[in-house]
DNA sequence: AAATAAATTTAGATTAGTCTAAAAATAATT
DNA sequence: AATTATTTTTAGACTAATCTAAATTTATTT
């Protein structure tokens, strides 16, 4: 098998992949692993020997097939912990991240089979991300940031971009949570912060910032 | 914190001074953890520098009140896990082993606590084996071998010694289940070997050997 | 097109955990 | 009590993952 260290360099490359569209550099990696340079480089030959990742020296990386799949396993494994500890555990969305840190790691098909059944099959996490199924097949939601839309419009709450523990808490004071009705009543000229009424009762204002980290659909 | 091999040292010889009920050798250790002596010795100096195990060159090891505590813990959440894994994702009691080797090494509090009271603060696990408490304390089950027991003697089912899978598999094909009622019919003089009655239906010839692997207490 | 800056890789060390082979200490036999 | 056998420890080496510092490559400015 892989190890730990293996499995994290590749959900790494697998966002950084996602969020860039292109090849990532040994920099990009470095930060997001919390390392240096010099460790990535070393890692990403072992990654292509083992035929994970493309890799050519100075060019930058994408992952193959194989690693692409085996990313998308872990992020299933994380995604479905973090249903498991919310639904199950009474643990809230800003909890459960750093333990499925460590659970994702688990080796275990039918632990992993069992705990999606467990959970009757959710398509996605606490926090509105989708959850790959067992071949390591995603389906993108097609959400987009609550800061595109205008005033007026009428949306449904549906992720969050930022998934910091104080962003997730700050939408809990606001009673701004996954299912939400999310209608934009003004958008001010100024600073682009909205004025926005969640479930047809609470009426907040929020930042242009926050509302980028929130996405949604129209209702 | 501890590592993951740290942990597994600890539990390995929190087991072996429970079964010898004295102070392990560096052999022992090293057939128990699957590694070369050398590599206990090395281990051994790492833990007693932090104060787990009481440690002089030549003379075995035994844990300190902080090596036991923190061994306990660990046999702790494995118990849990197993009993999680049987109760709620339909493992069997052969299967939950080698996944709670992996799922012990877990660290959050909350999360064991919560599994904890989800299980409804199980005493035993699938194994009959006790649950250690939050702090690390543990009450043992009087039970002992049904081969300490005579003719006509009415038995209850407590626990196994041998935990292999295949040993638990032979007592589910001889139905034989934590909680059984265990009746012994005959002794043979010449092996040993018992005939048994399983809950006033099955009547079963188990080996000596066998006999020696069921934990029973008088019914 | 040179020169400079930034990114990346290499070289050489370090740490945890492991190993083999040799040395030292303890236990068992004669 | 001396010899032999067993157990344990030490010495030195290896792998995975990391680091710093230096060298190299690529990108950006002048
Ligand atoms: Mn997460
Ligand atoms: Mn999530
Ligand atoms: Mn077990
Ligand atoms: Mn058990």
């Amino acid at each position: 098998m892989n190890s730990y260290t293996e499995e994290n360099y590749l959900k790494a490359i697998y966002k950084l992949v996602e969020q860039d569209g292109e090849a990532v550099s040994t920099n990009a990696i470095a930060e997001k692993m919390n390392t240096k340079a010099a460790s990535v480089t070393d890692m990403l030959k072992k990654l292509s020997d083992k035929k994970f990742i493309n890799y050519q020296k100075y060019q930058g990386v994408t992952l193959t097939a194989k690693g692409e799949k085996t990313a998308l396993i872990i992020i299933r494994k994380h995604r479905l912990w973090e249903m498991f500890l919310v639904e199950k555990l009474n643990f809230k969305w800003d909890e459960v991240h750093d333990v499925a840190e460590q659970l994702e790691h688990i080796n275990s098909d039918k632990l992993i089979e069992q705990i999606d059944k467990f959970l009757n099959f959710p398509k996605t996490d606490p926090h509105g991300d989708p959850i790959p199924d067992a071949n390591g097949k995603l389906l993108t939601p097609k959400s987009k940031p609550l800061s595109a839309f205008n005033v007026s419009d009428n949306c449904l709450m549906m992720g969050v971009v930022d998934h910091s523990p104080s962003f997730l808490q700050y939408l809990d004071k606001m009673n701004i949570t996954l299912g939400n009705e999310i209608k934009i009543k003004d958008i001010v000229e100024f600073d682009k912060s909205l004025q926005i009424i969640v479930n047809k009762k609470q009426t907040f204002f929020i930042s242009n910032d926050v509302a980028k980290n929130i996405l949604v659909k129209t209702k």
